[in-house]
DNA sequence: TTGTAGGCGTTATCAC
DNA sequence: GTGATAACGCCTACAA
């Protein structure tokens, strides 16, 4: 018998173990009603060949593949691999595999990949997209209609019966804000979010909150447009600290837009946090082995992907469960890159009613 | 007509626009020989139904599919976004899509995702692995004489027709002990690579080789062996600064090695690069950002990804060719943590033969 | 206990 | 130009 030069299929290890093809998958598959030594015998070729079920040939004949799709806007952001890891430590425990596809957050890629993604009939999506991208909601729409299992991150919920993972991120933003009150600062920028998403809106929403509890006037000059990356960050303390009156402290949408102020700020000769505090978002690595360490607010990044796969997989094993919305507690990790308090912290009043 | 709960097939097309499945198919794949008006009623049930061919049935029946297997130790080392980011964006250019596997250069599990990598049926693979694990090389020695196109970054080449990415570790890691001897440093120690990796033999090789060329006696103790994480650095740091007679400057595995070296270090009291010197490996992003700045060798991590997935295209495209090394330089960025020279460099001689 | 039939959705090849 | 047939590899049901 010539070596085979494609890979074996269950036709070959029943040829060569004088069976029929099915003896061969119930053997493969420890099913019960086969004759030991037949077993043993069907076992050896297997062995000897290699053998391994097609995949494909299985999910086309099963309705459902092994794989799931992960949309992301891009690895390189420091926040995805840890939670992409957590996703597929999650699928791997379920012998299922992921399709890791980056958007840059283009709306015409996003679309592109969710349909290459159908192409190959994954059995769950994780989307993470913030952009109101109506285009990508239609898709998942569709999708979560059709009873397939989609989990999304970072937009609001688009029909109940996709599954989001929600952090409060107006909780978030109300928090870091009011510890830079708390420090004594009343001149707090904010380096926002990509414009028109739904995190920019809650984000921003829990800054304004943080700053009427403390009465502090609203400045709209220090509410700079922003994104996610380093770039922002610089671009968006340049234009702060270009201000008549620049603020003493800065809300930024991530720790890497944090990342970019600093390093725009000590290029500009200024120290941080002496002469401007600068608070981040996510607590990514990196946050705390830059000079000075950020103040930031920790998401269970790995945790989040574990558990947006675990909805997944939930639903695949009920089809009729309806999405749900699985919260996430927001640890904030206080550093030194914001100073000392200014003025003592005030004593907490009661809120008057406004 | 009830709308469809599942994806619209070609059959379901074919029945709504009163032609047969090949005719669809025919005009989906914009082949010749439909008369224009039936092409444009199919293409307008196409449109209708949101029509895709299912690619579970095309890739069993083309025999080949549109995916390509990548198994890394882990995405959440800041080497491999990029890496990764490279593989993707130019699988993606050929309506390709990755499976992203993360080792954790577990033998185990690399094994066990390269056997659901070839269930998948994946067009081609992408590893990189460093412990010199056999069951691994054999698997994909035997991928290889199928002509299945692999590349692998970190080992040796196991089969020459398998590609590898090439990026001269000796050479690398001559030039950054080189570099520290010539900033005068005389005791230089070193964190290893993984233990019997290849990686490992290789840097081992050009640091000595740079002690040598220098005529600096080599001090066992001063060979820590690592690996490739933060941990990994901590740890080493701590043994050689345990040593009766400490080094003044370290050559660590990569960056992350490093990052743990310096954090190490400051918080023993001691003061990075005046009482020691660090050097790392591969310049992420990181690298440049924690104080004091990792001086640090270059990888050009996304065209490597980039590289390696556009060699697996050519041989998915001429199966017949052969393995190639794909060889990348190492340009080496001089950062502030190594200390200026603590003599002047002293001026080249001319090396008398050994 | 083992073998036979049919179909998952697609496409290539060949008649009409 | 269009339509029927077969096959990719596997698995479930049913028959022997």
């Amino acid at each position: 018998m010539p070596p085979l030069t494609r890979r074996a299929t269950i036709t070959d290890v029943a040829r060569a173990a004088q069976v029929s093809i099915q003896t061969v998958s119930a053997v493969f598959h420890n099913k019960p009603g086969i004759s030991e030594p037949t077993r043993q015998r069907v076992r050896q070729i297997i062995e000897r060949l290699h053998f391994e079920p097609n995949g494909l040939a299985s999910s086309l004949r099963a309705q459902r593949s092994l794989t799931i799709g992960v949309l992301i806007p891009s690895i390189t952001n420091p926040f995805f691999p840890d939670f992409v890891r957590g996703i597929e430590d999650a699928a791997h425990l379920n012998r299922y595999s992921i399709f890791l596809c980056n958007s840059d957050q283009h709306q015409s890629k996003e679309t592109e990949y969710l349909q290459l993604l159908r192409r190959h009939n994954v059995a769950g999506y994780i989307v993470a997209y913030d952009l109101n991208n109506l285009e990508v909601e239609k898709i998942l729409v569709q999708l979560a209609l059709r009873h397939t299992p989609v989990v999304t991150f970072g937009s609001r919920q688009a029909h109940k019966r996709i599954s989001v993972l929600d952090t409060d991120n107006e909780e978030g933003s109300f928090r870091i804000t009011s510890h830079l009150i708390e420090l004594g600062h009343r001149r707090i920028g904010m380096i926002q979010p990509p414009d028109r998403g739904h995190v920019n809106l809650l984000r921003t929403r829990g800054y304004l909150r943080a700053l009427k509890k403390a009465r502090i006037a609203t400045n709209n000059e220090y509410l700079i447009p922003g994104g996610f990356d380093i770039a922002d960050g610089t671009k968006g303390i340049e234009r702060l600290m270009a201000l008549p009156i620049p603020p003493t402290a800065v809300v930024a949408a991530n720790d890497l837009v944090a990342i970019g102020a600093i390093t725009a700020l000590k290029r500009m000769g200024k120290r941080v946090p002496d002469d401007v505090s600068i608070a981040g978002y996510d607590n990514i690595q990196m946050s705390e082995l830059i000079d000075p360490p950020i103040t930031t607010i920790s998401q269970p990044t790995y945790q989040m992907g574990k558990s947006a796969m675990e909805a997944v997989f939930h639903q695949i094993n009920d089809p009729e469960s309806s999405g749900r919305v699985i919260h996430f507690d927001l640890p904030m990790i206080v550093r030194q890159s914001t100073s000392p308090p200014l003025v003592s912290p005030r004593t907490k009043k009661n809120d008057p009613s406004p």
